[in-house]
DNA sequence: CGCGTTTGACCCGCGC
DNA sequence: GCGCGGGTCAAACGCG
């Protein structure tokens, strides 16, 4: 209807000299049209705000619930660890083997009871939400979705601002882009003294850079001295204010020679330290494409770990990045989640059916006293319902296009 | 011509 | 206060 109306407005009938009364009375009829779709588009808008308000309720109800059930088993675990005089441990329900099979399964059917509560929400958001533009839904965290919107909400007002603000010098401009960027960080209420969240991605000696669904524009590099390998600096061109950064050390190329006439990439080494370590850094303000909300979302829950340090949100990071080795680290201020991709965490022929708080976790902070400003947080995360693309799966597909269509 | 990359210069935070 | 180094800018350049 909507179309319709659209297509009347855009394209009126034309019929050579139309009467004067004619075009009147059209313009009317397409006026009328304009007012009923404003009033459709107002029905709408109210339905979604809704729809918003009662997914609110229903996710502060199910953290509530996770939050109860965390608090009771980490009780169990304390008590358990002040007998042995052990330091603490935050644990996800696999890793203890003495945990009771009944706590599993409860814990297992009310998170079983809540991904179906959360599927109902979105698939009614998906009925509702279906309005022209695309809806990019995937099985992605709810909460960082909502979070997603909010964010590119305030950034359109945070821009519209923007628009009003004179930047006279380089330095001004300069300034108001990281008072900007602060702005959006803001929102994720980083700790006191702490600088930005950064996600690395430590990927194959295949993969360098790797296709996250997002459109990257390089704008700067840098050789480090401690590192013989330039860093290239990216930045999201998706949206044109996106505060997204990415880092990805530049591999040595060489033109290859004889057979072929593309770029070979040649492996810096031949152990682990051949791997190559993206940082992400900010997030998105803008709708990302499907491949891209599975990364994004999953840098979201590392940093929503990082503020946090709690098991629900190392659960979820699980989620986003199932199957490898995680690190979290606080070191010069810069908190930094580590994944892993060179040190998968399990066999892929033999995936084995995992309730999702299937992570185990591990929190030492007492055994460097020195380093106060450090601290390392380490867990493996296992999950057998992944997401339809998990990140390895995308560096992998990102390395078959990147030899296919390199230039 | 538009868009992306390259590259030298510049800025700024941090450690000494 | 000074120097170093990481991060960013922007003009020049290349490519389609």
């Amino acid at each position: 209807m909507i179309k319709e109306a659209i297509n009347s407005c855009v394209h009126p009938p034309f019929d050579g000299v139309m009467a004067e009364s004619d075009k009147e009375v059209e313009l009317d009829a397409t006026k009328a049209k304009v007012e009923k779709v404003r009033e459709e588009n107002e029905k709408l808008k109210l339905l979604l705000s809704t729809i918003l308000t009662d997914y609110n309720s229903l996710q502060m109800h199910v953290s509530n619930v996770i939050r109860q059930q965390r608090e009771a088993s980490m009780k169990l675990d304390i008590n358990r660890h002040d007998n042995l005089g052990l330091d603490i441990s935050l644990r996800l329900g696999r890793s203890d083997p003495n945990i009771s099979q009944k706590e599993n399964e409860i814990e297992k059917i009310s998170l079983d009871k809540i991904s179906d509560e959360n599927k109902k929400v979105s698939d009614k958001k998906r009925s509702a939400l279906g309005l022209g533009f695309p809806i990019q839904s995937s099985d992605e965290d709810p909460k960082t979705d909502q979070t997603m919107k909010l964010d590119y909400v305030s950034r359109d007002v945070k821009n519209k601002n923007a628009e009003n603000k004179c930047v006279s010098s380089r330095k001004d401009a300069k300034t108001a882009r990281n008072e900007d960027h602060q702005e959006v960080l803001e929102g994720y209420e980083q700790p006191a003294g702490l600088k930005k969240t950064r996600v690395c991605v430590k990927a194959p000696c295949e993969d360098p850079s790797i296709n996250d669904g997002c459109q990257w524009r390089k704008y700067g590099q840098k050789t480090a001295k401690a590192n013989p390998l330039p860093r290239a600096y990216y930045r999201c061109s998706m949206s044109s204010n996106c505060p997204v950064r990415k880092q990805v050390p530049k591999p040595r190329i060489s033109t290859g020679f004889g057979s072929g006439s593309g770029l070979v990439v040649q492996r810096c080494g031949d152990d682990e330290t051949s791997a190559y370590m993206t940082t992400y850094e900010g997030n998105h303000d803008h709708p990302l494409p499907m491949e891209a909300t599975h990364m994004a979302a999953g840098t979201s829950a590392a940093a929503a770990l990082l503020q946090s340090g709690s098991s629900s949100s190392s659960a979820s990071l699980s989620y986003y990045f199932p199957c490898h080795h995680f690190s979290v680290s606080t070191t010069n201020s810069h908190p930094t989640v580590t994944l892993d991709l060179t040190r998968p965490n399990y066999d892929p022929n033999q995936l084995p059916n995992y309730a999702l708080s299937s992570s185990s976790l591990s929190f030492s902070s007492s055994d460097r006293p020195s380093s106060s400003n450090s601290r390392t947080l380490s867990f493996n995360g296992l999950r057998s319902q992944a997401p339809l693309s998990t990140y390895s799966q995308m560096a992998r597909l990102s390395h078959q296009t990147k030899l296919s269509g390199q230039h």
